[in-house]
DNA sequence: AAGACTTTTTTACACGTGTTAATCATAGTC
DNA sequence: GACTATGATTAACACGTGTAAAAAAGTCTT
């Protein structure tokens, strides 16, 4: 690194003999530029230390070739997942990825919205944080900018693109899966902080219906701001077990991470759920988390199909920014889940 | 939203009647501005929808008040809480943090690292690869910026700050407790992907040596790309237990998502690890992963303090690019972690 | 009401690159 | 050797905001 420091393009011109209009063409695109140009430049930028100034470079362009994401929160590898499979979509399409995490916060989430209007980034991707989230937010984005919403979707918005999964199908095979393999199965919800937890426990409960059975829903109040959602599923089922109540039932959760609670809360009073158990407790989940083949017992659940949410709502975004003009009319993308079967139910 | 859009200041000036450079100060810093003018560009801000260009401000500024963070990786909630104390540590300070995560690419963590210098971010703070890093990358953005080493440390790099927990201490506790409360343990090593792999288990044959035990090290040999953490632990372990080897050892893992997969192949050949057992098998794991309490059984394990970890690197950033020129010397923060004793050992 | 401040406005230049129009150099063709 | 493409260079302006200096306006003290 004993290379000269070189800080703009002026600058490299002179020191390497090669116009700033084509360098700046260079830089953009080096196939804009002829093959002994790009050899200059080339050989010269071997000899001396110069990256563009970001900020300079994107001021100007009509298209700063970023696309801003905004995650509800971090800590929890579906939507690490999902995070990354929107990076190597866009990656491949040749965008950057500005990603902003708003740690459940409304205030951030709106902040980040507005740092990302003010970068003018091409597009973007939002995972809605749920019921706190100020609407207007995302009305605005998709105003002025091509917008998809992903993973879950406010009822009351309409006109805004959506990808995620379609928690009626996949609520409902697993649903099905367990009231024909054993006794019907009660809800374990979740947390009412997204919209997921109301659409699964809503389709839970038309899948029971539609197949003759009396839905059971627990869990549903108890919103405890700051609990995680193993420890909501663990002190639920802790609650019922001391009491001796639902020790022998099958109880479908609202997702894999309050079914991780449950499995401990099991163990806790000596209960080992299991399909093999006939007439005894099961345990399932929902959303395949990275760690079901690993829990004690394998949890059985309905994998959401996370790189193509992801993937699918990279296109529709791109699809969006490249075809400027036409609106085009609201675009529902709902992907299909599929059952996972282990040990736990 | 039906404010009319305004795109520069010169516009916003001439709409609300207040001069450009009072404009420029009072989104830099609005109290520099006297309370009756903020009070006009408040109210002429209602009624007009203006945010200034993200990339014009930054481009002027000394300092853009932006941090670059660089993760490995960020399908591990160990990262996932890291990243969160940097977050809230910076946002504290007044700064931005912009996240890049480099997939376990080299070439992704190098063109990262050029984005942030290209940036003109304010500092970096780096959690490396591990072995297929590109040292000189590091290199270069300590020479260049402000910078922290963060979490894991490729011992020929001298002269970058760093801060991390001390191995020797955390590894230490934990093999301590497990020789006191029963049979010597052997050591479940992880892929060697980062340098401290290899600390943790050289402090684990440190510890055994000083207390006369003898040092055993299973699964480090073992570096299969893209196999994850706990199916590494599961494989290893399946092997030697359906072998009918150290079905009664004590284990110590190298981290808990290696311990995780421990669990499982315990579980899958019907053994019942637990403290109470005596004599019987034992597994514990190091980081504290947030599942610990929530397996089967619960994970004893060593904590490492990710909050102090992320505040403790922030503020030392801070503490560099406040102070430009004192380059002071080079320095080393290891933070202790704390024995988590649950059921697992 | 004069003087001493403080704050705002005006004016002008700066930042580093995108971009365009006109001029120039080179290579290839006949 | 003159003609035509092709691409490079030069010169100039643009982007939206930071910033500094000087002039103007407002506020407070006495």
């Amino acid at each position: 690194m004993a290379k000269p420091e070189i800080h703009t393009m002026e600058e490299l011109s002179a020191a390497i003999g090669v116009s700033r209009p084509t360098l700046s063409r260079y830089f953009q695109d080096p196939t804009k530029v002829s093959r002994s140009s790009v050899e200059r430049i080339r050989s010269g930028l071997e000899r001396v230390d110069y990256i563009p100034n970001f900020f300079a470079t994107r001021m100007n362009r009509k298209s700063t070739g970023m696309i801003g994401v905004i995650i509800p929160y971090l800590n929890d590898l579906f939507f690490t997942r999902l995070l990354e499979s929107l990076e190597r979509a866009a990656m491949r399409a040749g965008f950057t990825v500005i990603t902003q995490c708003s740690h459940s916060d409304p205030e951030i989430e709106a902040r980040a919205a507005e740092t990302f209007l003010s970068m003018n980034v091409d597009g973007a991707v939002v995972a809605p944080l749920g019921n706190h989230s100020d609407l207007k937010v995302y009305e605005r984005l998709n105003e002025r900018l091509p917008f998809v919403l992903m993973d879950s979707r406010p009822a009351p918005l309409s006109g805004v693109d959506f990808v995620g999964t379609d928690h009626v199908q996949s609520t409902g095979i697993i649903t099905e899966y367990l009231n024909r393999v054993g006794t019907p199965p009660i809800f374990l919800a979740m947390p009412r902080m997204n919209f997921n937890a109301y659409e699964r426990e809503m389709a839970y409960i038309t899948k029971m219906e539609e197949l003759g059975h009396e839905p059971v829903v627990i869990g549903a109040g108890v919103v405890e701001e700051g609990s995680y959602f193993e420890g909501h599923g663990l002190a639920v089922l802790n609650d019922y077990f001391s009491r001796g109540e639902f020790t022998g039932s099958s109880v479908l959760c609202a997702n894999d991470r309050v079914a991780i609670g449950a499995l401990r809360a099991a163990a806790h009073h000596g209960l080992q759920p299991g399909a093999m158990r006939q007439g005894g407790l099961r345990i399932a989940g929902h959303d395949d988390y990275p760690l079901c083949p690993f829990t004690v017992p394998t949890l059985t659940t309905v994998a959401q199909d996370v790189a193509a949410i992801g993937q699918a709502a990279m296109d529709r975004l791109i699809e969006k920014l490249r075809a400027e003009n036409s609106q085009g009319n609201q675009t529902v993308q709902l992907i299909n889940g599929t059952l996972k079967i282990r040990e736990s139910a």
